[in-house]
DNA sequence: TGAAATGTTGGGGCG
DNA sequence: ACGCCCCAACATTTC
């Protein structure tokens, strides 16, 4: 007989899943286990939203079958349990980050007999590559050969089945109890962890996905997906949301098949240039002299800038853990570019407090927006915070939802409250320094200062 | 997946 | 009718 462990880790669902589709074949009785790994859980907050969400999924997998649920390093503990159950074989999706690579590394060289898959990713890092072999640094051409390879294998995407019958079943051990072991809160997260949430959202979106290239820059039409946390911790497949792309011919469905490279795209670049966790993608844009204060990166964290587009974003991260790819790149560029404070601390603190964060999509994203990235934008391609809220919540809908105290201003004014006069601000019932702040500073001043300050770096 | 500055064009008002 | 000016609208370049 033989018996197969299935090392759960960014893939928790129990359908269309690579390891386990393998592991349901290949042995006559498979184990799963999942590690909350405590070098993980020591960076976070004991109400981090993440943690309630990976319990959530665990829940639902524990309801069909048994999943052991440990808290510790997993170097240590996947061969321990190895040994303990008298497992054959142990199998996992791969994962492209160095820490995970590291770590999987050293698990696959204690136990010898152990299988990998491809799963969180259409076509991993060394599969889309230039002509002569080296990875690409731009987008539009990766793109493109990784659409022409997609064509090539005929749009053909497997569905990994897995035989439930062969997971051994458990006793629903997983309570409230492992929080308190793990030194953590459940929290009350508006997306709720697990496969069944996921597929209802996708479901959802199915239906709007033919407009997702008209609306998905404007916040307040809630055009996106919400799907990033549950492919981020693999509650539904990649191949779930491919499959939905291509339900129907839209630029809707380009588009959202585009994000998805997008994904694949940074994937491989961490994959490809692992420095960018720690340096700039570009050397030369490295000894950047960044002059923005703690104050004002406070500000910027607290969503108390005085822009309210900005403001807004920030208390919809802080209060959801979500925000809208739109915004994300305002209020990353509003960061780096207008208050001039290193790239690298916006990155770690939507690290901190991104339901969906994920190390290759936002280091990327931040590399993008600071341009000191791969697919570089030029350093002065500065995005004016103003017309972006003019631009893409005209109404101010999104602004007035999470600064209530600006929602009796008009519709030109809510953009800049400063430009609106006594009379007007009174009207509102809203006292700039009292109840909303002035802007922190100059966005005109700022810009010419970013693009001085970049000019000189790169000199 | 920008914005601001600068340049060009063309229509209308007006002497 | 014509030239001139103004300026909006659009195009190009510059940061």
């Amino acid at each position: 007989m033989k018996k197969g462990l299935v090392w759960i880790r960014r893939d928790l669902r129990l359908h269309d899943h690579a390891a386990l589709s393998a592991a349901t074949k290949e042995c006559d009785e498979v184990s799963l286990v999942f590690v909350f790994d405590k070098k993980i859980l020591e960076k976070l907050e004991p109400e981090d939203r993440r943690v309630s969400f990976i319990y959530e999924a665990l829940l639902e997998i524990e309801e069909k079958v048994g999943v052991h649920t440990l808290v510790g390093d997993p170097i240590k503990l996947i061969p321990e349990l190895f040994k303990k159950l008298k497992i054959d074989h142990l199998y996992f999706n791969r994962d492209y980050e160095p820490y995970a690579l590291k770590r999987d590394n050293k698990v696959i060289r204690e136990i010898g007999n152990v299988s990998t898959y491809k799963d969180s990713v259409f076509f991993e890092p060394h599969e889309v590559l230039k002509g002569d072999g080296s990875p690409y640094t731009v987008f539009t051409p990766y793109k493109r050969r990784w659409l022409e390879a997609f064509l090539n294998q005929g749009k053909n995407i497997s569905d990994y089945k897995v035989n439930l019958n062969k997971i051994k079943k458990g006793n629903s051990k997983l309570k409230l109890e492992l929080f308190k072991k793990m030194g953590f809160q459940k929290t009350q997260n508006t997306l709720v962890g697990g496969t069944s949430k996921g597929k209802k959202l996708l479901s959802s979106f199915g239906k709007k996905i033919a407009n997702y290239d008209k609306t998905r820059d404007f916040p307040a039409m809630e055009g996106t997906s919400n799907l990033s946390v549950y492919i981020r911790f693999g509650c539904i497949s990649i191949r779930d949301m491919i499959r939905l792309s291509l339900k129907n011919k839209s630029s809707g469905h380009d588009i959202w098949l585009s994000e998805l490279i997008w994904r694949e795209f940074y994937q491989m670049i961490l994959g490809q240039f692992p420095h960018v966790v720690k340096k700039e993608f570009k050397p030369k844009y490295e000894g950047i002299p960044w002059s923005g204060t703690t104050k004002e990166f406070n500000a910027w964290k607290e969503g108390r800038t005085g822009f309210p587009i900005v403001d807004a974003a920030m208390r919809c991260l802080n209060e959801t853990g979500m925000m809208p790819n739109r915004l994300r790149m305002v209020v990353a560029s509003f960061l780096c570019k207008t208050l001039l404070v290193d790239w690298k601390k916006g990155e770690k603190y939507f690290a901190s407090k991104l339901l969906d964060f994920d190390l290759a999509a936002n280091n990327g994203g931040w590399q993008w927006s600071s341009s000191t990235g791969c697919d570089a934008q030029p350093y002065f391609r500065i995005f004016n915070p103003y017309s972006q809220s003019q631009k893409f919540d005209g109404e101010g809908e999104f602004i007035k939802k999470w600064c209530p105290e600006l929602s009796s201003l008009n519709s030109k004014k809510i953009h800049q409250p400063d430009l609106a006069d006594m009379i007007e601000l009174a009207e509102a019932g809203c006292t700039l320094g009292k109840d909303y702040p002035f802007p922190i500073v100059s966005y005109t001043k700022s810009r010419q200062k970013a693009l001085k300050m970049y000019k000189k770096a790169l000199s």
